[in-house]
RNA sequence: GGAUCGGUAGCUCAAUGGCAGAGCAAGGAGCUCAUAACUCCUGGGUUACAGGUUCGAGUCCUGUCCGAUCCA
């Protein structure tokens, strides 16, 4: 490596453990950071990726009465699918983990004493619906009465479903509770505390106003919009609800810290978690003086946009803000030993935030509550990880809402996949197999088409490393399929089977030279489809993996165990470079990298 | 209602204001090592619509329509 490894912080959304994530989900957040982390850490650089579930809020507790069982075992239940699902994708998590730990926890109290104690944090009393026979304050969803407008009777707590008109709950006339159908409600008055995004408007517009040259475009011009309305203001950090993050605050013991607060916090706390289980040092991603190079790229979908690119980057500042450095309410956390340099830190804001807009299915969103929905743990069971790894790149919605129909899933990979790349591969190593006592044949002098094509393929790790560089996923793999082809046409043009009888030196030099490109690609490859380079790899006779190894654990602390995903980078041997193909390496027996499909089959299962 | 993104070949997508391109699909030919795969050739366009700026507009400006997200 010619320049200094990079720490390179990869963010990803974090999903509500409420259910079985669909494709369109995968495509979006989850596949296109992997890719990214993988490219990374075979360029050299160091990638730590960390996401996890989150286990708050109103869509688990929805679903937790839905099934009739408690939040935590909802939690438990689809953080394990989830991370089966990642297992099998093989998505490299240095660690995924969720936020119903006692780490996490931590890292929340700590930085919301924090920005109480820089005074970013207020309070404010607010009226709400209470509920006497069930002792609560409802949320919204947990109201129903008459429209204020309408007048149509079964209208929700801020939408009327008949008229479509939004308000406040408590212009609704005739209320009655979800939770105890009580119809003797109340208006009591709750204090809640609230995060001053008004304060940090100015700082937010200075900050998105420069160096952002490489931000996708819709991200960065719906950002500046939104600050340049300067009408950011105070945001509820807390609820009147039981499931969430206790606020570190005496006198509020019935509230908790509502989910948007503390679930962007992840990114930090499972830094710090990570740190803890693998001994590394999370100050050398997030800190700014210890790393000032640092750079931190969050994957989400474009529904989370404001999320992180106004409220969490103002949170971080609101936390390196130092008016309040030194008071007592800055000083008296108790934080673990890895947690504890969180105390004089200086924290990284993003540096890039590549959101990608909606694969959709057959011209309308993914919708569990419609059905139609194709769920990522269901289908990984069916079909390659890598047949879905090159589908959901090809059809990414790295501009634009794309659309998942099935014949289009067919014909990627049978067409392109199989067709260009998987063929190339079982066409090149099984005749140098068959004909070349099972090794690299040694080649003769190269002529000019050799060269050429060994020329053109090196390119590749400028030209696809470009694409990977500038989160360009469907560009690298676009580029990778150009560069495949091309090898398609030199073994059309030098027909070494009719060669290997009449002339077995220059068969030799064009079998070699087609290896030569092959072990290139499967590094070009590799970010999209690392199962199916990992096999290549070992036909190709290397004995050191390509990639490390993921593994899951229980974890136990004081809030209970957890089931974690981690990646383990230490016997990966892939690395960014054109090396050279030992001539005379032993091959392995090649079979076929991808499985064809067969359409009648394919879409007979889908449709039934 | 406000902010933003997108609308290009049958499909998926490219094109610093400078000859509208690629992959797949379709039609034809070659090849036989390979998963009937590979390679070559061909056809395919009112760049959503209407104006404007410019020597020149897919690209810049104005308006309209359609789709999407966020905020009200």
């Amino acid at each position: 490596m010619t320049s200094q490894a990079r720490k390179i912080l990869v963010c990803v959304a974090w999903p509500y453990a409420n259910g079985e994530k669909h494709i369109g989900q995968i495509a979006g957040a989850y596949l296109p950071p992997d890719i990214f982390a993988r490219y990374q850490r075979m360029a050299g650089n160091d990638v730590l990726m960390v996401s996890g579930s989150d286990t708050h809020g109103t869509p688990i507790t929805l679903q937790a009465e839905k099934e009739g069982i408690h939040a935590a075992e909802v939690v438990d239940k689809y953080h394990e699918m989830f991370v089966e699902g990642c297992e099998a994708m093989g998505l490299t998590f240095d660690l995924y983990t969720h936020t119903d730990t006692q780490n996490h926890w931590d890292i929340t109290q700590q930085v919301f004493r924090r920005h109480l104690a820089n005074k970013y944090i207020y309070t404010e009393v607010q009226k709400q619906w209470f509920d006497p026979e069930a002792g609560r304050f409802l949320a919204d969803r947990y109201v129903e009465g008459s429209c204020p407008f309408c007048g149509f009777a079964e209208a929700r707590g801020d939408q009327c479903d008949n008229c479509g008109r939004l308000y406040d709950a408590l212009e609704l006339t005739n209320t009655r509770s979800k939770l105890s159908g009580s119809t003797d409600l109340e208006v009591r008055e709750t204090e809640h505390f609230f995060l001053d995004l008004g304060a940090l408007n100015e700082p937010l517009l200075e900050w998105i106003g420069s160096e952002k040259e490489h931000w996708r475009n819709n991200v960065l011009n719906f950002t500046k919009g939104q600050l340049n309305l300067k009408e950011l203001r105070g945001r509820a950090i807390t609820r009147d609800i039981d499931w969430g993050v206790d606020i570190p605050v005496e006198g509020y013991e019935n509230k908790c810290i509502y989910v948007w607060y503390d679930a962007v916090q992840g990114y930090l706390s499972a830094a710090i978690e990570w740190a803890e289980l693998s001994g590394g040092q999370w100050q050398d991603w997030w800190d700014r003086d210890r790393s000032p190079d640092a750079r931190h790229y969050y994957f989400i979908g474009k529904d989370n946009i404001p999320f992180h690119t106004q409220i969490w980057p103002g949170m971080i500042m609101a936390y390196n803000d130092e008016t309040g450095t030194g008071s007592e309410e800055a000083d008296i956390f108790e934080l673990s030993e890895s947690a504890a340099p969180l105390k004089t830190a200086r924290l990284h804001l993003p540096y890039d935030v590549p959101a990608n807009e909606y694969l959709n299915l057959g011209g309308s969103q993914f919708s569990t509550s419609r059905g139609n929905v194709i769920g990522f743990n269901t289908v990984l069971a069916q079909f390659q990880a890598d047949a879905w790894r090159y589908t959901l790149t090809a059809m990414a919605p790295e501009s634009a809402d794309t659309e998942f129909t099935w014949p289009e899933f067919v014909e990627l990979v049978n067409n392109e996949l199989v067709a260009n790349w998987g063929n190339l591969v079982n066409r090149a190593v099984g005749f140098a197999f068959r004909r070349f006592d099972g090794a690299v044949p040694q080649p003769g002098p190269f002529d000019e088409t050799d060269e050429a094509l060994l020329e053109e393929i090196r390119g590749g790790f400028e030209s696809v490393a470009a694409q990977y560089e500038a989160v360009k996923l469907k560009g690298a793999l676009h580029e990778a399929r150009r560069l495949s082809q091309r090898v398609n046409q030199y073994l059309n043009e030098k027909e070494p089977w009719q060669t290997v009888k009449t002339d077995p030196q220059a068969a030799a030099t064009s079998v070699y030279t087609a290896l030569q490109a092959i072990d290139w690609l499967k590094l070009l490859w590799a970010p999209i489809l690392p199962h199916s380079s990992e096999r290549l790899h070992q036909y190709l006779g290397y004995t050191e993996p390509l990639f490390g190894q993921l593994e899951t654990a229980p974890v136990d602390d004081a809030r209970g165990s957890h089931v974690v995903l981690r990646y383990d980078h230490s016997g990966a041997s892939g690395v960014w470079q054109a090396q050279k193909l030992p001539a005379g390496q032993l091959l392995r027996k090649p079979a076929p990298l991808f499985v064809k499909l067969d359409p009648d089959v394919v879409l007979g299962e889908v449709d039934g």
